[in-house]
RNA sequence: CGGGGCGUGGCGCAGCUUGGUAGCGCACUCGCUUUGGGAGCGAGGGGUCGCAGGUUCAAAUCCUGUCGCCCCGACCA
């Protein structure tokens, strides 16, 4: 089809927008492709409907290919189901509420476990009807805290949602393959970079998981990947690699010391090797007790829960958050320390811990014949080769001190880097909770009922338009890909006179009766103007018609490179084709 | 929720300190010129200065309150 710029209803922008700050942004607003409504909410102007539906065809196109089937669910839902999971009081306020005339409860949709569980168990019920994959390309509603950065976290977003049902954990780990497998495909055909890393969880619940990271400065979630391997990680999955286990017969005695004011590590380190012990200690040859509380979902009461890490390291708050998942946990207060006298702030050690039964988790480096120096219980004292395994036997291991870039890779090969990633697909082994919620079963051969178990998984299908633009944009604009790209070829006719626009024209329509999407800039505006507009525009491929048509060439510019070479008239359909289907 | 910033034609901004005709660039309309890298000249249209109250002869400007938005953090399939 020939789009024409002289009545396409588009208006770029020559200056940023006052409230963008990421690229994506203030070139979709810039070159036409979106405007804010509200916070967190954008309209799809023509270009970039274009986009956004054509990211939805490469998504919708590796769905069926495996076997999908797509469905629609309305986005406005009655409470009830969401009751039923208990994820109407769980979602907090990130869920959009809402109420009828009559007062009853309704939400917007988030996410849509809860239907697509009950829809499957209103048409199924033999194990002859599955396994069975379904899907939907719907608009999701989360009331984010803030949102930003334009349409990379809006309040209201495309996201395209699929939930398979199988019988058997062998069943649901083939469809939670076929859709990695299926999303690698999707995400190279939108030509990304991107890396897959192991996830928690969250608040989904559930097993296995793995998201998928546009890489991108600007993105939210750090990651890590290894300097040697394809090892890639969000921090808060990362695994530490527990060293050898050591002999206890050959260690020294523990002794206390006194240690007067030495509340802290490094005040603690300092005196040691001040102390004429004979040998230099370092942070990391303490052991540093942290205490926090937890709460399980639906208690009322704390638990208090000592970590035991070394103290060099930081407890990395989000790493311990999905450690515990998915019960709460806080920092102590001081009310908490005063009503637990054993607790010597400064100078806590396993010693009281273990005495008075505090669960004790300790890092995975703390391993059986490690000597530590650490708290003594009492104020102002310290002990100095603690052994593990000896002196003290910890409840067990968690692994939630800080990730530092240089750390080794837990592949065994290579060391950590950080980097900054945009969550693009998530794919979760939900496992049974939901059809538990609702008794989703199907009847075995041995006309048993047997639980359905089942994934789900998510691709941000609007979010990828935006990340599109964050990964392939130069200085003068957008670069789309091929395959979203909102035309084939930028037919820009520079000059005002008709001979030009009539060649323009014919041009236009002779590539179109080949099948090309046809940009064409039949504006009467200077060329200057349009030659800026169509490398803000990011269409691939720039066809320049103007002077050179009196001798019956025109200039074919890749947008990317930037490279230019000149066409004969009558090669032109050719060549483009061949271009862009290349 | 904590911290910071900003609300003035469609967009980007100045004016506010020191109260007195609301201004600039872009965009838009008309005319003439220009025509391969965001053209020039001229003439125009368009603004309850976020909202409410107060001070004053007079408020975009000073005072009080309030609403909204953006950024950083917390939070977040």
């Amino acid at each position: 089809m020939i789009t024409r710029m002289s009545s396409l209803f588009l208006r770029t922008l020559r200056e940023d927008p006052a409230d963008a700050e990421v690229p994506s942004h203030k070139l979709l607003v810039r070159a036409g492709y979106v405007r804010r409504v509200a916070p967190g909410g954008y309209s799809w102007l023509p270009l970039g409907l274009r986009v956004l539906r054509n990211v939805e065809r490469v998504v919708r196109e590796e769905m069926d290919a495996f076997g999908a089937q797509e469905i629609q669910f309305p986005a406005l839902l009655p409470k009830e189901p969401y009751e039923a999971t208990n994820r109407w009081t769980e979602y907090g306020p990130n869920l959009f509420r809402l109420k009828d005339r009559r007062g009853a409860d309704y939400l917007l949709g988030p996410t849509h476990e809860e239907l697509f569980a009950l829809t499957v168990k209103g048409e199924y019920s033999s194990y002859k009807d599955y396994p069975v994959t379904l899907y939907q390309v719907q608009t999701k509603y989360r009331d984010e805290a803030r949102p930003r950065a334009g349409i990379l976290r809006g309040r209201e977003f495309v996201m395209k949602d699929s939930y398979s049902f199988d019988l058997t954990d062998e069943g649901l780990a083939k469809s939670y393959q076929d859709h990695r497998d299926a999303y690698v495909r999707i995400f190279d055909r939108l030509g990304l970079e991107y890396v897959i890393v192991s996830a928690t969880s969250g608040a989904m619940g559930g097993s296995a998981s793995e998201e998928f990271l546009a890489v991108a400065e600007t993105g939210e979630d750090t990651f890590v990947r290894s300097t040697e391997s394809d090892y890639a990680a969000n921090v808060e999955a990362v695994t530490t690699i527990a060293p050898p286990e050591q002999s206890i017969e050959d260690k020294p005695e523990a002794q206390v010391h006194r240690t007067p004011g030495t509340p802290t590590i490094e005040t603690l380190v300092d005196f040691l090797n001040a102390a004429g012990l004979g040998r230099t200690f370092t942070a990391a040859d303490t052991l540093k007790n942290v205490l926090v509380k937890t709460r399980e979902p639906g208690e009322k009461e704390w638990t208090l829960l000592a970590v035991g890490l070394p103290g060099d390291r930081e407890v990395d708050f989000k790493r311990l958050e999905a450690a515990v998942e998915p019960a709460e946990v806080e920092l102590l207060t001081e009310t908490d320390f005063a009503r637990n006298a054993f607790l010597v702030k400064g100078y806590i050690g396993p010693g009281a811990l273990l005495a008075n039964g505090v669960r004790y988790l300790v890092d995975p480096r703390v391993v059986r014949g490690t000597a530590w120096v650490t708290g003594a219980d009492e104020a102002e004292h310290h002990v100095v080769d603690l052994v593990a395994g000896r002196d003290f036997t910890p409840d067990g291991v968690i692994d939630v001190a800080e990730v530092r870039e240089g750390d080794p890779s837990p592949d065994g090969r290579g060391t950590l880097v950080a980097a900054r990633g945009i969550e693009i697909g998530h794919i979760f082994q939900l496992g049974r909770k939901y059809a538990d919620a609702f008794s989703l079963d199907a009847l075995g051969p041995d006309s048993r009922p047997v639980r359905i178990t089942m994934g789900s998984y998510g691709i941000g299908v609007s979010r990828l338009v935006a990340v599109i633009a964050e990964q392939s944009h130069d200085d003068r604009g957008l670069i789309w890909p091929r395959n979203v790209a909102p035309a084939d070829v930028h037919v820009v006719v520079a000059g005002k006179d008709d001979a030009l626009l009539a060649g323009g024209e014919k041009i236009a329509a002779e590539l179109h009766e080949a099948g090309l999407r046809v940009l064409l800039d039949d504006r009467r505006a200077s060329p200057g103007v349009k030659f800026k507009d169509a490398e803000l525009v990011g269409v691939p491929t720039i066809l320049v018609v103007g002077r050179g048509l009196a001798d019956g060439t025109v200039e074919v510019k890749d947008r990317r490179s930037g490279d230019r070479e000149e066409i004969a008239v009558a090669d032109v359909v050719p060549h483009l084709l061949g271009v862009v289907r290349s």
